[in-house]
DNA sequence: CTATAGTATTCATTTTTGGAGAATGATAGT
DNA sequence: ACTATCATTCTCCAAAAATGAATACTATAG
């Protein structure tokens, strides 16, 4: 049983068909179409059903899964550990929540280029949920999430402490003016999309002001969301940094049990520790304590 | 990279030479060289630094080897859980501490073959530390070790609760009389090889009776550990169980603090949940209430 | 200093494996 | 019945891997 047996394997159950795992494995059917078979020779058991459509998993090829692609995803990390001699270079994919990214990680970021310049970094931004999907199969090497979050697999730092605050057009002075102003049915709540934990929060916040089924309107960008709230379209709850000194809107603090929130940067347990992490785990540290105030 | 290399990397790994690995492997020298040299190729930097007298890892293969010998380990792992249709069967293999072994055992793998005869079933004592090692590293599907044990990647179940006595030849009636009869130094303490955990309860023990450098003798088998009390040789540590109703030794009672011991059972967590694993569990689960009173 | 035993490497050769491409067969939809 | 879409099978060829023999290196013993 080779890797790339495993490969091609994982390509037709993921694919649902042979042609089309040929396709993307840049090679022609009849060559799949064998290493399926050498692969359900060895283990002696059909690991696909056949049907005119394209094949489907068995019992056996679902219980194959996971291990194919697991090592898979070993056998790619042990590449990169392998060449990592402890000087932090080559690529490096971290990820976080829009709202993250716009405040906090511009200085963060500038401070580890300056000193690891060899490192390629890439960031994403996604919500929390994705995140940590992401950084459990190696799309991300690490993140930035809404906490808590407990996972064996993960090991969570905290990096940054925000205060909600909920964010209104310029009007509404105070927060009993925005409820005295507002219709019975609650004012438009202005979310990310599905899995953002603020979302929650925000929903919980308006659930409390007696508006348990405000209407959501679904933004993907910070900027629209505070553009939107500008123009009085609706509400939102943001990090107050985020907000900062922007005067087309005005922020309302709430009570701490509602605004408290951690910014957590995750990573995956490895076998090893890569250096181009390590030395943006160690700018964070630095980083961190100045602004995590 | 293929599995296959991996497998040739670490045996040279291992073995410390090309020549040695070769002949574990059923090949040839040139051909160990060559995929060495291809895996060099692959990853870009030397795995090995050659010498007269065989090759020894870089820091790169260094970093390369747990991974290597983790994909194989799980390639092994897969093709054993593809096969697993959910009836128990094939190979199981299981480690206990002796002492276990020789009073718990007996009845609850006679239950377990009854229930699941397709199950070929291999049992091998040695003392705790080997049987957690061998865990670890997929020598033994699961093993009866002396508690407590903390590891993440272990689940523990309490089998056995046992009850520590001292065990001394016939003619020691009391603890006291022990004692007084004793020379300063103290009886001689018969244990088991080295990692086993009564060995360290034994000292302990001993030590509370102020004989602190009790002379030691090393002994692998129960039955002559037992064979040497009876002939005033020594004194031991056993469970009472395993004494039982031999009488030609006596048994003396500690205070709980010093006799209380846990005999867990572990198992490694695994992406697949072996069938064969889990009837045995399944079997433990009744057994052990019957007998761990 | 040389002989020897043990080691890794190189190279030419054979064997095995993997991939390409065309032909075949099977199934579902029209 | 016709067509489109699959998977399988077969043959051919090239690439990769294994083999076996020759070479070179380095300690150690005599």
């Amino acid at each position: 049983m080779e890797l790339s047996d495993l490969v091609t394997f994982s390509a037709v159950a993921r694919l649902g068909g042979i042609t089309r795992a040929a396709d993307e494995l840049n090679t022609v059917q009849s060559n799949v179409t064998q290493r399926v078979k050498a692969l359900e020779a060895e283990i002696g058991t059909a690991l696909f059903e056949r049907h005119s459509r394209g094949m489907t998993l068995t019992g056996a090829g679902r219980r194959l899964l996971p291990y194919a692609d697991r090592m898979a995803a070993l056998s790619r990390e042990a590449v990169l550990a392998a060449r990592d001699d402890g000087e932090p270079k080559g690529p490096l994919s971290i990820g976080s929540m829009e709202t993250t990214a716009a405040v906090r990680l511009p200085a963060l970021l500038a401070e580890f280029h300056r000193r690891f310049p060899a490192v390629q970094l890439s960031l994403r931004t996604s919500t929390t949920a994705d995140l940590v999907a992401g950084v459990l199969n190696g799309k991300f090497d690490g993140a930035f999430v809404a906490g808590p979050i407990e996972h064996a697999e993960l090991d969570a730092t905290l990096a940054f402490r925000e205060e909600l605050v909920l964010v209104t057009a310029r009007r509404w002075q105070t927060l009993s003016g925005l409820r005295a102003g507002t219709p019975g049915s609650g004012p438009t709540a202005l979310v990310f999309r599905i899995g953002c934990t603020y979302r929650q929060r925000l929903e919980q916040v308006l659930s409390e002001f007696g508006w348990p089924s405000a209407t959501r309107f679904e933004l993907g960008t910070l900027d629209g969301m505070i553009g939107c709230v500008a123009a009085d379209m609706g509400v939102t709850l943001l990090p107050r940094a985020v907000v900062g000194r922007n005067d087309t809107v005005n922020v309302h603090t709430l009570n701490p049990a509602q605004a408290r929130v951690e910014t957590l940067f995750i990573t995956r347990r490895t076998a090893h520790q890569f250096s181009a992490l390590q030395g943006f785990a160690a700018c964070l540290e630095n980083n961190g304590e100045v602004i995590a105030a």
